[in-house]
DNA sequence: TACAAAATGAGAATGGTTATTAACTGAATG
DNA sequence: CATTCAGTTAATAACCATTCTCATTTTGTA
């Protein structure tokens, strides 16, 4: 049960009422790809009555401590990803949907050489597919 | 010289003195990514004076046409690309500064399936990487 | 030149995000 | 158990990129 508690104490996030009401919503319903709108509604709708600015500071804390991703995939509203594990997006154009492709799954070769003085951070494989459009004619 | 309104026609955009000027603009100065803002600074500078939202009615218009493509991969601006041959992006993080890999340097294996009904777009990589954090102690 | 359709521009409107600041809370201390 | 205070929150204003509106201008064609 406290889980939550535990893993903001660990990321250095005190575990207040918001907090821990935001971290057991995003993080009890498997991976996900939310907006801090729909953070803001469903925590509203769970009668945990939070500020849109809590739950964009929140969203943030929880990216810094490394509990969420910040995914830009489309558009310019921003999304954050539940899943921080090594894996990549298929991304739907026409459903605006993002779906897990698991890390294991993909390969990247022959990446490019990094400078001496840099560090590689993270490959990111976006998918792009849409419904085929119907063929009216033959 | 008329390469520009060419370019534009087959678009089938009218060749108006604002998207030529705007297509020069782009066009001429090798591959670039590019907001909408520094468009319009640039175009104000070189004394062609455009207003913002033709700026963004165009880079638009372009995208649609094929001349232009949109990237995502940080922030809340929306960026063009003017290159649209195939080809993945390098994300310095600490620069903000986004650079071309040519699409045959890297490869992506074990692609996922792709149902039926579904046709690929395009596959989008981004290699992220930064400096290297000063070691002050060591 | 005249005309209809297309394009443009100025500014208002929108929408997502960030900043401000006063009130409130959690947790450590006495 | 009351006090204290740094950390947190909420309401709302501010901000900024983008889109919309519509009157005016330009373009291609006759």
């Amino acid at each position: 049960m406290t889980d939550v508690n535990v893993l903001l104490r660990d990321a250095g996030l005190r575990p207040t009422r918001q907090r821990v009401s935001l971290a057991e919503l995003l993080f009890c319903k498997g991976n996900r790809h939310v907006s801090a709108e729909l953070v803001h509604e469903e925590a509203v709708a769970a009668n945990v009555p939070v500020s849109l600015a809590t739950v964009y500071n929140t969203l943030h804390q929880f990216t810094e401590a490394g509990l969420l991703r910040e995914v830009a995939i489309e558009g310019t509203k921003t999304y954050f990803d539940t899943n921080t594990t090594d894996h990549h997006h298929l991304y739907i154009e026409d459903e605006n949907r993002v779906i897990d492709i698991p890390g294991n799954v993909m390969n990247v070769a022959d990446m490019p050489e990094i400078p001496d003085d840099m560090e590689l951070v993270r490959v990111e494989v976006v998918v792009r597919v849409r419904h085929k459009k119907e063929t009216a004619c033959q």
